[in-house]
DNA sequence: TTCGTAATTGCAGACGATTGCAAGGTAGTG
DNA sequence: CACTACCTTGCAATCGTCTGCAATTACGAA
């Protein structure tokens, strides 16, 4: 099992007597070609299980069928999602896909940028981690005129397509569900404060909240890290406030699964003592009890929208001005928010 | 946005009046080469912001330094996090990824090894489709002498390594436990009987049964077909079955969620009324309402494995003979199996 | 001064596929 | 019979990189 060696055109035109480029021609079923010869050399080619390196198609052409995906974790379900949708769309589109995580890591995620360019990939989606809070690299890609796109987890500023959810409404819609059952003194728990799902579904809290004229109260925003410690400490701090808070907004469902966990530990009730409610509707969501509400955002159809577009440019099919494609998500109720209080 | 022109040698060497070849081995750090020349051709590059074209070199060593790999779905969590495995370790020994999803369709996984074959890549990592039960795709790679290895989903025949976790003891682990509890009227809930892991997990089932002198009863083991109403329909003839056994072992963790889900519907208590386990320890298993006893197999860890047997293999590290690597699963108990038995 | 040798560098071909252009052959027409 | 035109095929260059070999230069030694 060593020489995997692969069946090339030299070998099919050595065995039939005729030039290489015949079988070329023959293969792309050129009609220059005499009948008989094309269906020999064609025939051959089936025979010896013939297949086109693509390597060297691609660098004949300068273009290699090939997109790069960067997205900070693949284990999280939302983003496992997104690359299903971008596969699934890129192969019916006749692309390859190459997909890198980052690990939340800036280091990492510029060295992905490196390799994918380096291979040649036509186009690239990128999820920024985490921890990106400077741009350099994807300017340097604007720069070199790199055909690329951000998903989720964009940056604004840059000049290129980008494919977000309507956060600012997702999360204006859930905490006025909260302020609908009752709920006035409403956490919101963020995560690390330069993200942009953090800002943007801040935004739709805040937003929530002037609607139904309750005051904004710093004191009622709280940050954690995401790490399962981090997510603890909110869920403790949260329940030695004084007075408690009727609801709960996380920003994302692995914190309000953790917060939930550690409250009925703690012999608390949901939503009977305190309503929750979180983003994204991983899995777990639907599972836990309570089952928690929170906001749908389908990450398949933002994968498939967004390599769609992507394709479309680079294909010629869409301009080559940069758009922001916005996704509508859609609120869950489940049991976790179903705390009616008594103010009316 | 449009001609993302990479810069190449040929560029280099026009601008510092030298040869081609000169660059190349200037960028090789070749030791037969003026100091100075090399100095000046290396700080141009950097200045020029060059990267090597790696479809080129490919070509040239014909070595793409690419592996390709196939797996059901990407947005299970298990395969997630074999592919987040493969990912680092593939990287940090030099290698780049190309994952492909088969959909669960063995049309799909053809299509797949067809796309990577073509890509050159050099080496290919397989879990079998749920659909997949000829195997000419297969035998067709290993007589073409390309380089692959089977993981999770294998089939044992082909003379290729392959990855396996114990499923027969991981099964045999959850169903002593079971009968440590009291239990003796034990359902087994498959898969579709030709998967792999239906066949090994029910193994494992028999295995603790037999040892514990309980005597195998056809009528205990039920096949759902995955899908959801698959599973409630099963979780509904447990129910109905008279005497009710005292405990249920679903194949994979989904199923014992949909299980639980539907029985905690009809009322039924778990553990107290019946016991129930799953395999696999999703994240949905932890969190669910009660927390799900398992069996946990961590996929990182094989698919790690995986990558760095295949990358020996490839890069003459390892002997070239097909081995079998079993990892071992670990038992998590929570509280789904709580369930103590009358009977001693 | 002359020859040998080492140090540098360039040429050319290769990897596999594609394509413009030219060459060879055939047949048809005047 | 001669010339034209078309049909069919091959040559050669190209994509970007690598490398064996040859060529050039310079230097030191006798």
């Amino acid at each position: 099992m060593k020489k995997g060696r692969q069946v090339t055109m030299k070998e099919i035109a050595k065995k039939l007597g005729v030039s290489v480029s015949t079988v070329s021609r023959a293969l792309q079923d050129s009609p220059e070609l005499h009948a008989e010869t094309k269906r020999k050399i064609v025939e051959a080619a089936k025979e010896m299980n013939y297949r086109p390196n693509l390597l060297a198609q691609s660098l004949r052409i300068s273009r290699s069928k090939t997109l790069g995906v960067i997205v900070p974790e693949i284990t999280s379900h939302f983003f496992a999602s997104c690359i299903s949708g971008i596969q699934d769309t890129a192969n019916t589109r006749g692309y390859n896909v190459m997909i890198c995580q980052s690990n939340e890591r800036i280091s990492q995620e510029k060295a992905n940028i490196q390799t994918l360019v380096s291979s040649q990939v036509d186009g690239l989606l990128i999820s920024l981690s985490r921890e990106t809070n400077t741009y350099e690299h994807l300017y340097e890609l604007y720069d070199r005129e790199i055909n690329f796109l951000l998903f989720d987890r964009v940056q604004e500023d840059i000049p290129v397509s980008k494919v977000t959810f309507n956060d600012v409404s997702g999360a204006y819609q859930v905490v006025k569900h909260l302020l609908e059952n009752g709920s006035r003194r409403i956490v919101y728990v963020s995560g690390p404060e330069d993200l942009y799902i953090s800002k943007k579904r801040k935004e739709g809290y805040l937003r929530a909240l002037s609607e139904f004229g309750v005051a904004e109260d710093p004191s009622l925003v709280l940050v954690t890290d995401l790490t399962l410690e981090g997510n603890l400490q909110v869920a403790q701090h949260i329940l030695a406030m004084d007075p408690r808070p009727e609801a709960v907004f996380c920003m994302i469902d692995p914190v309000a699964v953790d917060v939930l966990t550690e409250w009925k530990k703690s012999g608390i009730r949901i939503p009977e003592d305190i309503a929750l409610a979180g983003f994204t509707d991983n899995p777990t969501a639907a599972v836990v009890e309570p089952p928690l509400t929170t906001v749908s955002q389908p990450g398949y159809d933002m994968g498939k929208l967004a390599v769609s577009h992507l394709l479309d440019q680079l294909d010629g099919l869409a301009s080559e001005d940069p758009i922001s494609i916005v996704l509508d998500t859609t609120l869950v109720v489940r049991k976790s928010s179903q705390h009616f209080s008594s103010k009316k």
